[in-house]
DNA sequence: AATATACATCGTAATATTGCGATGTATTAG
DNA sequence: CTAATACATCGCAATATTACGATGTATATT
């Protein structure tokens, strides 16, 4: 036990999932906004920007990457990282839809 | 350890974290897509639906309603549950944001 | 009143997450 | 070559999540 039953749904579920997951920290919703806010890629400076270890905003950003919502690229000794605009067009896309869709039908 | 540091982090953060996190997993995007495929509220019809106990679904149901992405109305013995549409509409622009922001900025 | 249906909650086992310090690896600077 | 900078990874402790069966509570049926 203990363990998600990810076989037993469709790859779309599981991938929303993931991506949502990923979004479902605060730390990390606060690199994400922060990326957008510097326009420019940055990295070690999330370091600054966050009351957490190098250590865990290290892990923060393997979970965002490994999501697909930030991109991340060696630049000399250091990496820049930066939104990845097609996940969060997902994710647009999804709860458009599913705003589209609940306006179509009555609640209790 | 162990613990979020939810406090370092801004009220709309850690409301998007919430939000994001009772997305964060299969079953609970499945509920939702299934509350939407059906149109009308529905309960334990979700329970044979999806291959997991009964108390777990409750469980799900009850983060989802946390997280203010369901809501629930007793009606006798059963109790109806349906998509709320705010919660949805909120990540919708939330999303929609993002992305019009990526857009005006390049990256690595 | 007794039973059935529809949940919610409790207890608990297995596993995952969060966070940190310490350590490892690669690039750059001197 | 050595030291510094910029990360990633490891190992650990604290806590949270996932899932289930068992049990509790409320309404509905007989």
């Amino acid at each position: 036990m203990g363990t998600t039953k990810t076989s037993h749904f469709t790859e779309d579920q599981n991938r929303i999932a993931k991506i949502a997951k990923a979004l479902g920290h605060p730390a990390r919703v606060a690199i994400i906004e922060y990326l957008l806010k510097v326009n420019t890629c940055i990295c070690s400076d999330i370091v600054d920007e966050l009351p957490l270890a190098q250590s865990t905003i290290s892990q923060h950003l393997k979970e965002l990457k490994s999501a697909g919502l930030i991109k991340g690229e060696i630049e000399g000794a250091s990496i820049c990282y930066c939104i990845d605009e097609k996940t969060f067009q997902i994710l647009k896309s999804y709860f458009s839809n599913v705003v589209l869709t609940v306006n179509n039908q009555k609640c209790c």
